[in-house]
DNA sequence: CCGCTGATAATCT
DNA sequence: GATTATCAGCGGA
């Protein structure tokens, strides 16, 4: 799974013809506690225990929808996009989300969901299927690794990947000291 | 540029 | 009854 997160990044994700490039993603599987898969299959999260290539969407704090990748290395596992450089229909973003700033536009899994209108109608949607485009990059991006956000449980698996020197993450990561002054 | 807080509902204990 | 893969708005540095 952590590679499917890995190749993830740099590719494109369009929802009606509107999104842009995935600069931040994070993966789970079953295995580990962090996952809403960890405990079996249920209502909820069904479509992580369905086919690979689909979309698994649930509402995150009772008002967010966060969408996720399903991956078919093991049953259970798929990758939390977190945040996209937009690129595609930003006119339409900037409605939904009620602003303009792109770096704000889609620099979070809410955010994302929210300004490329995905709710949970689209669980269990193939990524490719109907309104929905996956656009594979043509070379392998500089990808940047950490510790996933906003987690308690397994906190220390470093399963959040990023695009490096992305101006349009939900958050940084953390900087190895360069050693070299400016 | 931080850090804190309330909103809000499905899921889990 | 507690927790949660979050966000916007606010106040302070």
């Amino acid at each position: 799974m952590v590679e499917l997160a890995r190749r993830l990044i740099g590719t494109t994700f369009l929802v009606d013809g509107v999104g842009g490039v995935v600069v931040e993603t994070e993966a789970y599987r079953a295995d580990e506690p962090a996952s809403h898969s960890h405990r079996g299959p249920r209502p909820r999260n069904a479509a992580m225990f369905g086919p690979a290539g689909r979309l698994y969407v649930y509402r995150s704090y009772g008002l967010h929808w966060c969408v996720n990748i399903v991956g078919g290395d093991a049953p259970g596992s798929a990758v939390l996009l977190r945040a996209l450089a937009p690129t595609t229909g930003c006119e339409a973003m900037a409605v939904r989300r009620g602003l303009a700033d792109p770096r704000r536009l889609c620099s979070g899994p809410g955010k994302l969901a929210a300004a490329l209108g995905i709710t949970g109608e689209r669980d269990g949607a193939p990524v490719d299927g109907e309104g929905v485009a996956l656009i594979d990059r043509e070379a392998d991006p500089a990808v940047v690794a950490g510790p996933r956000i906003g987690i308690t449980k397994a906190a220390d698996l470093p399963w959040r990947f990023g695009l490096a020197g992305s101006r349009y993450l939900s958050r940084p990561f953390p900087r190895h000291d360069t050693g070299v002054p400016a």
